[in-house]
DNA sequence: ACTGTCTAAGAGGCTAGGCCAGTAGTCCTG
DNA sequence: CAGGACTACTGGCCTAGCCTCTTAGACAGT
């Protein structure tokens, strides 16, 4: 492996893959066909072949549906709608502009002001650790003239370790990819990585004291903080 | 509609998916090797000789893994472990007991308070009348005798839409069926569906009133009622 | 009539093997 | 020594086929 690229910069260019327009299709035939929970897809060779694919290429689409919550295939009865069906169109809408920067603050405030709290609750004292070196390593960054990110993304990271929720963990995971977004926005703003640095602080030291309401409160205000970014306005 | 049986009675039984195994597999393999961010799982004809499968059904266990965000598949590159290296273990943790009561509760409250406090900002008139039908629903089914299963849910469900944020709706989407166990747990307490119904309609007054910070205590006590169940004990 | 068994059609599950298309390192040229 | 072609990888996708599971209908036996 060696020295390799300095930093890989994520998602280069685009990448179609066949499979992800499948899921694009079958999202909307099944809007279109005003499908509802519990309603069969078509068979698998009889869908291969109207859209034109392999019944393998097709398997693979299916499988993304599956893991989003959309269908259940059943082995010898077919694809079967998943109840609550308003899921195809929220996801199809998340998959046409990813970028909704507002609302994607709105569920990051949300979660994070209940994880702070949490994580006063529940921190050992290697979480504690995992949040000061992480807060030290965005202060070297800065240091160094950079934005912070990394630093950044292991403070929140560690935080949310912190408070020892997987389910809560995962739903984070689960729009990290979007919030990145946002930090870069945020960060690149003059004066703004010294500012997070010093609402970290704050944040840490209200989970040390293992006060909560003021770990949620500084967190709160952070966000606030971050998100008032030009992309916002 | 018919006698039928009285409740659906989701999942019949279990269901192999030799690609699901392959994903927890994978996973642990992925612990195991000790790989990070930007590592590469070895090449896919490689890995399918290895773990004894064809090429096409560790492609399906690949998508599983992209859409649950832990890798990237790069054409003429190889799979690579996508940022946000601890996403495996949490997913990991999730497979394998999806029912850390307390944590679902814990996400619920967190994310369905926050819904109720938008829905009161947000609310359109055709919302209210959703919330409203969902409440007449539910107090149909008790007094016909049942649990009122169908009427809470649907009343959950017109709250998250009335709150107008597909990220935040995705999010609920997402431990739906985990809350699912939950609430008929709950709603099978003696007296629970009446006080349940109660308080659907103060949420759905101070939403009606565009009331933001009592639609959000109205809905934290409710959920804090709801969830003092059992199991949790 | 009712009930249980058998059977066949059709659904998905998975495999084998092959060809095409990117990627990146190497090794020739000029 | 730089640039381009070569080549040995990687994944992307397809065809063809056989296996297993589900289900409904035929056909008993009661």
């Amino acid at each position: 492996m060696a020295k390799k690229s300095e930093v890989p910069e994520l998602s280069r260019v685009s990448r179609p893959r066949l499979y992800e327009q499948l899921v694009a299709q079958l999202l909307d035939f099944i809007e279109s066909a005003q499908l509802g929970p519990g309603d069969l897809l078509p068979a698998e060779r009889d869908l291969a072949e109207r859209l034109g694919v392999s019944r393998a290429t097709l398997a693979q689409a299916l499988v993304a549906l599956e893991v989003l919550g959309v269908i259940d295939v059943q082995h010898g009865t077919g694809a079967v709608l998943v109840y609550r069906p308003n899921v195809p169109a929220v996801i199809k809408g998340l998959r046409e502009h990813r970028s909704r920067l507002p609302e994607i603050v709105e569920a990051r405030s949300t979660l994070e002001v209940k994880l702070a709290e949490l994580a006063a609750a529940r921190r050992t004292d290697q979480d504690m650790q995992a949040i000061d070196a992480a807060i030290d390593v965005m202060a070297e960054e800065v240091a160094a003239g950079s934005k912070g990110a990394r630093g950044d993304e292991l403070f929140h990271q560690a935080v949310t370790a912190a408070a020892h929720s997987a389910v809560l963990g995962q739903l984070m995971a689960f729009i990290a990819e979007m919030i990145l977004e946002t930090r870069l926005e945020s960060l690149g703003q003059p004066g703004r990585p010294e500012q997070s640095i010093a609402s970290h602080r704050k944040i840490a030291d209200a989970i040390r004291a293992k006060d909560a309401a003021g770990a949620a409160e500084a967190m709160m205000a952070h966000i606030d903080m971050v998100s008032d970014v030009d992309l916002l306005k």
